[in-house]
RNA sequence: GCGGACGUGGCGGAACCGGUAGACGCCGGAGACUUAAAAUCUCCUGCCCCUCGGGGCGUGCGGGUUCGAGUCCCGCCGUCCGCACCA
């Protein structure tokens, strides 16, 4: 029996036999209960970085348990292969970005087989092959036939140099990250999912995912962004019916009478060309207080606003400060500072309630176009961005809400009050709350057929359209007679060419001389296909389905399907909470509309594991430096904070050597210990190799235990105290594995392993030792298997039974109480479980050291808690 | 600005429902084994005082509730995350 384990000789043996037995093959069979354990694909970057190895691993104890714990369990792997990446690499190292793909993924598949991941490498599949995106197509197209893909001009980010589409997190500070050219914004007609349509589902359905972390549920309903209030109409008011009252603070009843009339001439624009004409008579604004309609002492619309972009012909003044409005950063600082500008149109609308009463028209910069109607109605009073409009205006701020009835005269300040009370200074709404006077309006706008109340939401249609080439191609093909045609389904998939030119810039799906080049399959006329590929998005929304099922003929079998979903337990990084997930809801519940799917939510648990970080260096230059290089440097060196691993930073671990000298297990054990998995795990050589000590020790016991010669030693009886112990931590490691504590469950193995080795030997310790080895299995398989084999137990520990904790052991018979004077710990003593109240307090007072404290005066008062404590109060 | 999370030894972190704060690991210290080192093992390790019996102080800060508060309430301070001119 070799004194130590080996890992490098023993981890790819029962990996290689794992593989060849099909272990962690899913059944389906129906004989168990199933479970379906999956974390998020990787992107096939490369090579595999130790978040990686940290999101695996946790899956992985889960997976491996639960199999242990009588489940068949489906625990995938695959690819989200599309993307980006492999185009700057095609582009930087003249390499097809599918080579580059399929090559990491090679490699990147050698290194996770590595770590002895629990995993069905039998449903393997990259979504940039055909087999994949060929029926994700097919969806597209069920998904465009049922109404729920359209399209639509729209703005994107164009980079002039590049002749190519940037995400918004490529533009930076205005030019593309890459060439540095100023971005201009240009209008496509793209691809859109009516993900809108299912805006109030998704949020209600966010409401049942009680195994979600709360934090991504509350991201996810901010972005969906619902806002209720009432969507109404401003009549631009005719010539003549001109009302000021500017500067002069309208109080209750001010219609509009008086004043001094307006030179119509100097404040209208100058049209000249007539298009005051175009303008329409009335455009509508979006209110979360209709309440405060009283309040109201302007009306502003966005720069981008059809009315502004109108007027903003023939009135150069205006026209410039639409164009200042399109400048200036979007960055957050710049936001939070940027003064509130407008430009007073002299056009005036008129108040809804009041025909005699109009308002200023403004185009101002904090109007939105894309969020409401791009107009709003300004009440200053309780509103902070309107009140810092009007008094750099000289507008009216009239409070119209009061928190009581003394408050109902004070005058706003700087602040404008945005809290409850009840309404003033607003005629009929006087005297009423709040919220009775926003149903109150909302009624009156619809009984007099003025506006209505409405449901706004922050959420956008999904844009899908890409106009790259790594990606799935959009299964349309347009004709000039007949439009967008869908690809016949007998024509999927439609597969991308790989002779593709990535010399000159640009789609070169567009320049590739023939592929585009198609007959139209209604009319047979020339056509073109669809040159825009699909956001990698798309790719992640269904693969959790198709692991599930993968037929050939079809995206998956509908029953098989269902049998495993949703999935049970989800785990990635927090940065994919809002739109992956969101988008893999949005997929599901479609899949449900169109009938295909009978599943409301994708995924029942998530997880999000936190980042693994590292110590930084730098030197006195700043550069930063590898933790190598900074040993060996010559001169002064800073440590840095610690830091999430990044090239930049140079602070990466490359896990692969780390598993090449400590052995897989050591690595696993690394990943799930100290850190709470939520939070951030800060890798450290130290720890690693404290980890490796760990390895070394369950060994050292189970290579004692088989030198006894399996379990025929007898020593001096039962150990109870280890038993319970032994139990104690089946209980607690089960249920914090369940938790996805694993650093909890890490902790209680190291306590039966201080335990163990202080235990004298008997069959209580010798059944223990086994114990222990099945409890750490799912963390260390590789020990736990060649273990298993050393102790002469038959077959795989990865089949074993998961073992059960008895309950009989897990009650204790003595406790010990914890004696209190006023609270403070005095002494403690040790007691039969469950004795009475009298029995503790005899106990108690009998104490020499709380004798000494009470100096023979008897306590006023005595507070027991059974089993627990004494409190005596002097 | 809005929303959220968090704040416990030198470090990562435990602490069920308000009931012995600091489990477990790392670092550090002392010792054993060794010619020596590594490895391994044993013990110690919140801070301060001490007559070595013990005593005092301690969960960001200030209050409060309670027999009893890391845990509950109020007010601050700090760190991190998300969103961002959302009407």
């Amino acid at each position: 029996m070799a004194a130590r384990f080996n890992p490098l000789e023993a981890d790819a043996r029962w990996q290689k036999l794992w593989e060849e037995r099909g272990t962690f093959h899913a059944s389906g069979d129906g004989a168990r209960p199933r479970a379906y354990i999956l974390e998020m694909f990787p992107y096939p970057s490369g090579r595999i970085h130790i978040g990686h190895v940290r999101n695996y691993t946790m899956g992985d104890v889960l997976a491996r348990y639960k199999r242990m714990d009588g489940f068949d369990v489906l625990h995938p792997m695959g690819w989200d292969a599309f993307g980006m990446p492999a185009e700057n690499a095609a582009m930087e190292k003249k390499v097809h970005p599918g080579d580059w793909t399929r090559s990491n993924i090679d490699t990147m598949r050698a290194q996770l087989k590595l770590i002895g991941l629990a995993i069905d490498w039998s449903r393997e599949f990259a979504t940039c092959e055909p087999d994949y995106y060929g029926h994700e197509q097919a969806l597209f197209l069920d998904l465009y036939e049922a109404g729920l893909v359209y399209r639509k001009q729209s703005e994107v980010n164009w980079d002039p140099v590049d002749m190519t589409v940037l995400a918004n997190e490529q533009v930076i500070d205005g030019r593309g990250w890459r060439s540095g050219a100023q971005v201009e914004r240009r209008k496509l007609s793209q691809w859109f999912l009516r993900i809108t349509a299912f805006a109030d589902e998704l949020l209600d359905g966010l409401g049942e995912l009680d195994q979600w972390p709360d934090k991504v549920r509350l991201m996810q309903e901010n972005w969906i962004g619902k806002s209720q209030g009432l969507r109404f109409r401003f009549d631009l008011a005719s010539e003549g019916k001109e009302s000021p009252s500017t500067g002069s603070g309208r109080t209750e009843g001010g219609s509009g009478v008086g004043g001094e009339a307006l030179d119509a001439e100097a404040v209208r624009p100058r049209t000249g060309s007539g298009a005051v004409e175009a303008l329409p008579s009335s455009f509508e604004v979006f209110t979360t207080r209709p309440d405060t309609i009283f309040g109201a002492s302007f009306a502003a619309i966005s720069p981008d606003h059809p009315i502004a972009l109108a007027l903003a012909e023939g009135n150069a003044p205006l026209a410039d400060f639409i164009a200042e409005c399109k400048q200036g950063g979007t960055t957050a600082a710049e936001l939070e500072t940027a003064e509130k500008k407008g430009f007073d149109t002299g056009i005036r609308v008129v108040h809804p309630l009041d025909s005699e009463w109009t308002l200023p028209l403004y185009v101002a910069n904090f109007v939105l176009m894309d969020y409401g109607t791009g107009a709003i109605f300004g009440c200053p009073a309780h509103d902070q961005r309107d009140l810092d409009f009007a008094r750099k205006y000289g507008l009216p701020v009239t409070r119209v809400v009061a928190p009581s009835p003394e408050e109902a005269a004070e005058p706003i300040g700087d602040e404008a009050y945005s809290g409850p009370g009840r309404l003033v200074n607003s005629r009929f709404l006087d005297g009423l709350t709040a919220e009775d006077a926003i149903r109150d309006v909302i009624a009156r706008a619809e009984a007099e057929g003025w506006g209505e109340g409405t449901i706004v939401w922050r959420l956008r249609d999904w844009g899908v359209s890409r106009q790259r080439y790594w990606g799935t191609p959009i299964p349309i093909i347009h004709c000039e007679a007949c439009g967008p045609v869908p690809v016949p389904r007998d024509q999927l998939p439609v597969v991308l060419p790989e002779d593709i030119d990535f010399e000159t810039p640009g789609n070169p799906l567009d320049r590739h001389p023939t592929w585009s080049k198609v007959d139209c399959p209604d009319c047979g006329a020339q056509a073109r296909r669809e040159t825009d590929t699909l956001d990698t998005f798309v790719d992640s929304s269904w693969y959790f389905i198709r692991f599930a099922s993968q037929p050939d003929d079809s995206p998956f079998d509908r029953a098989e399907a269902e049998s495993w979903l949703p999935v049970d337990q989800y785990i990635g990084g927090v940065e994919h909470a809002i739109l992956h997930l969101l988008y893999a809801r949005f997929w599901t519940r479609a899949l449900k509309r169109i009938g295909r799917l009978d599943v409301d939510e994708p995924f029942s648990g998530l997880f999000t594991q936190g980042m693994v970080t590292h110590v930084t260096f730098q030197d006195p230059e700043g550069r930063w430096l590898t933790p190598e290089e900074a040993e060996a440097h010559p001169g002064p060196v800073t440590r840095g904070r610690v830091e999430k691993m990044s090239k930049s930073k140079r602070n990466t671990v490359d896990p692969e050597p780390i598993v090449d000298q400590y052995g897989a297990d050591a690595v696993r054990w690394f990943m799930l210990s100290d850190s709470p998995p939520e939070r951030d795990l800060e890798w450290s050589e130290a720890g690693i190799q404290g980890s490796w000590r760990f390895v070394q020790r369950i060994w050292r016991l189970a290579a004692e235990e088989a030198g006894r010669g399996s379990s025929t030693w007898l020593g001096d009886g039962e150990d109870l105290a280890l038993d319970r112990k032994v139990h104690r931590t089946i209980a607690a490691v089960g249920a914090n594995i369940e938790a996805l504590a694993f650093n909890k469950a890490v902790a209680n193995l190291y306590e039966l392993t201080n335990a163990l080795e202080k235990a004298a030997p008997s069959p209580s310790r010798s059944r223990a030792v086994e114990i222990l080895i099945r409890l750490a299995a799912p963390m260390v398989p590789h020990l736990a298997e060649e273990a298993w084999a050393a102790l002469g137990r038959e077959g795989l520990i990865a089949d074993a039974e998961w073992p059960a904790a008895d309950p009989a052991l897990l009650v204790e018979e003595e406790v010990t109480i914890a004696v209190q004077v006023n609270g403070k710990l005095r002494d403690t003593l040790t007691a039969p479980k469950g004795a009475a109240k009298e029995l503790l307090e005899e106990m108690a007072l009998a104490s020499d050291k709380v004798a000494r404290i009470l100096d023979g005066k008897p306590p006023r008062k005595v507070i027991v808690v059974p089993d627990r404590l004494v409190n005596l109060v002097a």
